[in-house]
DNA sequence: GCAATACTTAGCCACATGGCTAACTATTCG
DNA sequence: CGAATAGTTAGCCATGTGGCTAAGTATTGC
């Protein structure tokens, strides 16, 4: 059993980075896009109306956020998803669910033992 | 076998609104207390160090991406979780490791029969 | 070595976001 | 009825975001 005792949300920092770096449809593209193997910054360009300098600016995003690293070598640049770090997005989920279930096992208990109070 | 063939991301204006709302740690707290039940925008509140208008725009913002829903009876506003919604958070998840998958077979297959030849 | 390539930097702009105060409306309680 | 309660509206402000152009730097190919 692990930790589930948090009275305050773990990684809160972590997440805000991590959420608003997927709020947006081209970060989202690129990650998805990363997701079957690295890609230079050109090529992944390639794919979005933008201008470079923008396109630029979401793969910092991204980078700032933890979801990809990228390395350069020579003048291209390679980014690489960062499959973990989605992994907390997962664990976020997760907690979210613990709370319901206990939450249905409360309403559970009080159709099951009628000594329990109401709301 | 279902809709795996999208082209492009499913419901992407969707998912905007929700990874923006849960982009922030305040609306997080309130989908996390609203996982435990209903609840009224001031109990809500008072959980926050912020003023009841900036609380309110938290809780706007939540309603407008479906996050939650709200109803007013009398003069009070009660709160509550639409976890339908937070499913679309694990469908994209599920979706990008379904891509992930792909390549690892590919590798798999890369590995398996050298046929195939080098990217 | 010169040109093309692949970013990078700098700076500007419009609009969105998250916070505040002040003042207002609508219910409910005594 | 009148006061307390629970939101709501309006408006202001600083900062952040996502887009652009223009110009610069560093590699690489001919």
């Amino acid at each position: 059993m692990a930790n589930y005792s948090a009275a305050v949300e773990p990684a809160s920092a972590d997440l805000d980075g991590i959420f608003t770096a997927l709020a947006d449809p081209t970060r989202r593209a690129v990650v998805r896009r990363l997701g079957t193997g690295p890609a230079s910054v050109g090529d992944l360009a390639d794919a979005f109306p933008i201008t470079l300098p923008s396109f630029m600016k979401h793969v910092r995003t991204l980078e700032a956020n933890g979801l990809i690293r990228t390395e350069k070598r020579g003048r291209v640049r390679t980014c690489v998803l960062r499959r973990d770090r989605l992994a907390a997005v997962d664990d976020w989920l997760a907690e979210q669910r613990l709370v319901w279930e206990q939450r249905t096992d409360r309403l559970e208990r009080l159709v099951t033992d009628p000594k329990e109070e109401r709301p």
